[in-house]
DNA sequence: TTAATATATGAACAAATATTAATATATAGA
DNA sequence: TCTATATATTAATATTTGTTCATATATTAA
């Protein structure tokens, strides 16, 4: 009966999602769906990463259903499907410029 | 000019905190800490991790000023030290449970 | 000072994870 | 069909990170 009572499933859940964030390479993926959706080889040239990294990484994202993806001809098209998520984002970044 | 425009530092403090809060071990101490202070031989004993296992991960939660210490006679007291993260662990844990 | 207790630290190891390279699959157009 | 392009996948490698063990440091009491 201590702290937030978590089960272990919620503990699953909240950890993996902290820690689909917590990677720098994901964070700026996050970071650059904000403006929409973007294909996988825009996201990696964009960031300066291996396409398959993008694509690892995507999965990851996508595991947790925070993108989704939309096939329009040879490309994919990835954008965020979590809002609550990505608020969440935006709260630590706002914390953390005001350190 | 995309995103939330980060910066080498921000993103730094940002993945290292979600980092934070992306391992169960650390979630069970935070979470523990809600009920306020605690010595590091308690958290071990109440969470049955090794002494020096707690030590090692509050380190890294202090480093980040995610908790703070005082010492008194021969026991440290860990408490927490950043309600807006805190804060933000409570959200996640809220939205995991509403999935 | 010596012994006992609590915490911190460094090194070693193990496990998890990110990244890369190579290749497979899918789509479109000639 | 053949070729070109985009993405996904698998396996290998590299890196990071959590945990443990042994030990050091700090505090208190005898």
């Amino acid at each position: 009966m201590s702290g937030f009572d978590l089960d272990e499933e919620t503990l699953f859940i909240v950890s993996h999602t902290f820690k689909a964030l917590g990677e720098e390479s994901r964070i700026r993926i996050l970071s650059l769906l904000l403006d929409g959706e973007r294909s996988v080889s825009s996201i990696a040239e964009t960031l300066d990463m291996k396409q398959s990294n993008v694509s690892h990484q995507l999965r990851f994202l996508k595991n947790l259903r925070l993108v989704k993806s939309r096939r329009d001809g040879q490309s994919v098209y990835y954008s965020h499907d979590d809002t609550h998520v990505i608020k969440i984002l935006r709260e630590m970044i706002e914390h953390a410029r005001h350190n």
